[in-house]
DNA sequence: TTCCAGGTGCATA
DNA sequence: TATGCACATGGA
């Protein structure tokens, strides 16, 4: 992709393949605020504005390798949208959400993040993920950054149930404590097999919120998370006949999808939700 | 009031 | 291994 960087900013000559709105609300992604037309991200305790030019879009921070990775800008993600549009229906979804990049999340981050995704909408995900920045973080500026684990294990389950989290508040106080002294950082070289059985020993982590924190942290790309609206996807798109174990659908589409799972299942997942928003309006 | 949301853990058979 | 249920919360 065509993209230049100077000190203060990312800039991106191109809108076939970065389109921040593709980007942020394609639901890999919970902290993102869209004002106008333009997009502050903070991810950890860094933040970038991303902001539409005559060309393409602006990224401004002050961490540009560190953006330069989050949002994968070395990726031609032309190619991908090639291979996978030899589908009909991926077609269609790659060309509604052509601007989707896959970004690389923070892994602690991602964790926690995905930990409350579960049975839970993404409204509310983004309004529990503010208020735990917001307890525990750093305050930096103008925002809050994401705990640190140190932060986060200052908090009792009974402050997380106080916050909000519900039943899942006893899953991000076990997981914590059993991320203490783990760096999250040397899993990148484990297969994908293992690095799944590695994220379901924690707690409040099942098959699904694994896949997405080993294909939004660590870019595995043969993993298909199926949570509800893929299994809506897959019986309205893909089915032979009607299936309901998620585990057979996930076998399925990555027996379709092959090494580009991870994309695909994006791609799909933003073209069947803004459809639904479509037609329900 | 009831249903649903990017599910998981646990008991049971 | 597969199935069924409880689990918090708030918006529609």
């Amino acid at each position: 992709m065509n993209y230049n960087i100077s000190k203060e900013k990312i800039t991106i000559m191109d809108n076939t393949q970065f389109n921040p709105k593709h980007i942020f609300e394609c639901g890999q992604v919970f902290r993102y605020k869209k004002t106008g037309n333009n997009y502050t991200i903070i991810s950890e305790d860094k933040k970038a504005v991303v902001t539409e030019t005559e060309n393409g879009f602006d990224i401004t921070t002050n961490e540009i390798s560190y953006f330069v990775n989050y949002f994968d800008l070395k990726t031609d993600y032309d190619k991908i949208k090639y291979d996978l549009s030899k589908d009909n229906i991926m077609e269609k979804a790659c060309k509604f959400g052509s601007g989707i990049r896959i970004l690389n999340q923070s892994p602690f981050e991602t964790i926690i993040s995905f930990i409350i995704s579960a049975n839970n909408n993404i409204k509310r995900i983004q309004g529990l993920i503010e208020k735990l920045s917001t307890k525990c973080g750093t305050k930096c500026d103008d925002y809050y950054a994401f705990p640190t684990l140190k932060q986060l294990s200052t908090l009792s389950e009974s402050d997380l149930r106080q916050l909000g989290m519900g039943f899942r508040a006893k899953y991000i106080y076990e997981t914590s404590r059993l991320l203490s002294g783990i760096d999250l950082e040397k899993i990148y070289d484990y297969s994908t097999e293992n690095l799944l059985a590695y994220l379901k020993a924690l707690c409040g982590v099942g098959p699904k919120v694994a896949d997405c924190i080993a294909l939004f942290a660590y870019h595995k790309m043969d993993c298909f998370p199926v949570d509800v609206w893929v299994e809506k996807i897959y019986n309205c798109f893909f089915a032979n006949e009607k299936l309901t174990n998620r585990s057979k659908i996930r076998s399925e589409l990555i027996k379709k999808f092959g090494i580009n799972s991870g994309y695909a299942q994006q791609y799909l997942f933003y073209y069947k939700r803004e459809m639904d928003k479509i037609s329900k309006n």
